[in-house]
DNA sequence: TAGTATAATTAAAACGTTTTAAATGCGCTA
DNA sequence: TAGCGCATTTAAAACGTTTTAATTATACTA
C-alpha cells in the first residue's frame, strides 16, 4: 500500500536500480537524474521499507541490548545513554527486559536472532540466568557480543564494565582506614555477578589490613528496594549490637539504611556509618549526603557501544575489554570511628 | 550463512513450502511430516528471520513507542509495563526517546514508517514537539496510534490516561477545604499537555469553591528534577512571604520542595503544605510523608496496549479512548490549616 | 471400474529492496 | 570509420519467507 521504490522509479522513468542508487547515493548515477528521483521521493515521502532493505543487504541495522530491569535508577540511565550512542551510529535498538529470569533472557536471545540483530549488548549478569546454552546460541550464529556493567565469569567475552572490585575495595579501605571495623554489606545474591565482584572487593581490602573476614557480615538480598532494605536493616539493628558500617549495592538501600537507622533512635554517622553505590540522586536528597561510589555511566555506554561496532565491522573477535575505574566520593554519612 | 527454511526442507526431503507450513502449525500438514520438520528445526536451532516473514507477510510483528524520557521513575515503570504488554501479546517493540525534541522526534516516526511498525504508542506530548506534521505522516501511512499519558489536543486521535485534571482538581479541592489559600504550583511548561491538564483542574477547583485564581501562582520549570526543584523553592521562600502550600507535577520535586522549606528553618506541614503527584517512592521516602495523586500505570499500559491492538486487528481508525480516575493519597505533608 | 471427495504436498509468485554484470550511448582517437 | 573508453543505465538474480492455486496420492462411493 505504501509507495515503493518501483513507482518512484516509474515517475522517474528510469529502472528500480537506478532509483535504488540514487537513493543511496552512489557516484554512478548523474546528477541530473538523482535530483529528479530524490525530488520525487520527498514529494511522495517514499520511506524505504527496512525489512525488504535489510534482507536484500544481509544485515538488519540493529543491535540488542538485554537489562534485568528498567525502573532503577541505574538500568534507566544506561539505557538512555547506550540507545543515544547506538542511534548516532545509525543503527537502530530493541531493549528488552529480562527480569533476572532465565526463561525470558532465553527468549529475548531468540527473538535478537531473528532480528537478526548485528550484535548484542548483555547488562544483565546472573550466573544462574545468562547460562551457557544463550551464549551458545550466540555463538553458532556468530552474533557478537559485549558485556555491559558486569562480565560473564570465566570467559574471555568482551566486555566493558566499571571495576567494582576496586570501588567496593576503595570504599572499605577507606572505612577501615577510619577505624570501621564491623562493616555489614547489603549486597544481592553471590550468583550475581555484580555482587560477587564486590564481595572479592570487600574481602581484599579487609585481607590487606590483615583483618579477617566474617562471611556473615554478608546480608544477601533478594530485592534491592528501599523496602527490603529498610527492613532488613531494623531486623539487622535489633540483632546486632556492635555495627559500625552499612553498605550497600546501591544508593536507595543506603537511603533505606539511612533513615532506618535514624528512625530507630540511633545516629549517622556518629554511631553507625552508611554509605551507596553509584552516586545516584538517592545519596545527594538523604537527610545525611551520603558517601557513594561514582560510576561514569556515560563514558561505559560509550565504550561499550564502540567495542560491539569495532568488532561487528571488523568481523574479528576481538575480545576487547574495557575495565573503568570508579571514582570514591566520601559525604557526611561517614566519619572517622572514635 | 545461517541455516535457512530451505536447508530444514532439503533435509526432510520436502518442499519449502510444506516446510513452512509446518513450522507454522498449519492442519495442512501431516502429523508425521510436521514433526519431523520440527526435530530437524530444534536439533539444527533453526530460527526464521524476521525480515524475510515480515516482508512475505506484510506485516512486522512490531509496534513503536515514543516517550520524552526514560531515566526518570514515572516513565521506567511505564516503558516496563507497556514493554511487557505488548510482548506477552507476541510482538516485538521498538522504545524510542525524544528528550522531548521535535527533530528528534520526527527522525524517530520516519524510522518507525520504515521498520513498518504496525502501531504507534505516544507518550510524550509537548504541543510545540508533536505537532501535525508527524501525525500526518503516520496518518498518510496507516498507521494506527494510541496516545498514553495523555492525549493530543483539539483532535480525536485515541487516547489512555489517567485523568490529569480530575487527579489536579482533587488534590486542590482537598487544599482548599482544609483551608489553604495561596497554593503555588510548580509545574512544566504550559505547552506540555500534562501541564495544561493540570492548570485546569487546579484553576477548576478554585473556581468552585469560588476564589480568584491568581496566575503569579503558577510556576513554570523548564527543569523538573529535584535540584532546580529545590533552587526554585529557596527563591519561592525569600520573595514571597504567605504561602500555604506549594505543589508540584511530579514526587522529587515534592520532595526536593519538602527537604528546600525544611532546611530555611519553616516546618511541614505546619508551615506549609506539599504535596506531589505519581505516587512514586520519593513521596515515601521523604523525611515526612508526602501527599500524592496515584496514576495506576498498570492498567493504563494494559488499556493503551489493548486499545492499540483493537485498533490494528479490527483496521478500523475506531476512536476508543480511555481515561482512568487518579487516587488522592492524603499522608503527612498536608495539614488542616488554621 | 471409473469417478469423486479428501488429504497432503508442491510449484511458483510475491514481498521490496540491493547488487552484479551486462548493455547502451557517446564522444574521442587514430 | 572503426575501435575504444567512459559515463550511465538497466536486467535479472538474490535475500528468506509466505501463500495461493495447482498437483498428486489415497480412499471411498456408486
Amino acid at each position: 500500500m505504501p509507495i515503493k521504490l518501483k513507482d518512484i522509479a516509474a515517475m522517474a522513468k528510469v529502472s528500480v536500480a537506478t532509483a535504488s542508487l540514487a537513493m543511496n547515493g552512489s557516484p554512478l548515477v548523474s546528477e541530473e537524474t538523482r535530483r529528479r528521483i530524490l525530488a520525487l521521493a520527498s514529494v511522495h515521502e517514499y520511506t524505504p521499507n527496512a525489512m525488504a532493505k535489510g534482507l536484500a543487504r544481509r544485515r538488519s541495522g540493529v543491535i540488542g541490548l538485554v537489562v534485568p530491569d528498567i525502573e532503577s535508577a541505574y538500568y534507566g540511565k544506561l539505557v538512555s545513554c547506550i540507545d543515544k550512542n547506538v542511534r548516532d551510529a545509525g543503527y537502530s535498538m530493541i531493549l528488552s527486559i529480562s527480569n533476572d529470569e532465565q526463561a525470558v533472557e532465553r527468549k529475548i536471545i531468540q527473538n535478537f536472532i531473528a532480528e537478526r540483530v548485528e550484535g548484542v549488548l548483555l547488562a544483565p549478569v546472573n550466573k544462574k540466568t545468562t547460562d551457557m546454552t544463550h551464549m551458545h546460541l550466540l555463538e553458532t550464529h556468530k552474533v557478537p557480543c559485549v558485556f555491559v556493567t558486569s562480565r560473564y565469569p570465566q570467559s574471555d567475552e568482551p566486555f566493558v564494565m566499571v571495576d567494582l572490585e576496586e570501588g567496593t575495595f576503595r570504599l572499605v579501605s577507606y572505612l577501615l582506614e577510619t577505624g570501621h571495623r564491623n562493616i555489614y554489606f547489603l549486597c544481592g545474591s553471590r550468583d550475581v555477578i555484580t555482587t560477587s565482584c564486590r564481595i572479592s572487593g570487600y574481602e581484599k581490602a579487609y585481607k590487606e589490613k590483615i583483618l579477617d573476614v566474617n562471611p556473615r557480615r554478608f546480608i544477601e538480598c533478594n530485592r534491592l528496594d528501599y523496602d527490603h532494605a529498610y527492613e532488613t536493616t531494623e531486623r539487622l539493628l535489633q540483632s546486632q549490637s556492635s555495627i559500625d558500617a552499612i553498605i550497600t549495592i546501591n544508593d536507595v538501600m543506603a537511603l533505606a539504611v539511612t533513615n532506618a537507622i535514624m528512625s530507630s533512635g540511633k545516629r549517622v554517622p556518629a554511631d553507625i556509618s552508611v554509605a551507596g553505590y553509584d552516586n545516584m540522586i538517592f545519596s545527594r536528597i538523604s537527610p545525611i549526603p551520603i558517601t557513594t561510589v561514582m560510576q561514569d555511566i556515560e563514558l561505559m555506554s560509550r565504550n561499550a557501544v564502540d567495542l560491539l561496532f569495532r568488532i561487528i565491522n571488523s568481523g574479528i573477535a576481538e575480545t576487547g575489554a574495557v575495565m573503568l575505574r570508579p571514582e570514591l566520593i566520601v559525604r557526611e554519612s561517614t566519619a572517622m570511628k572514635a
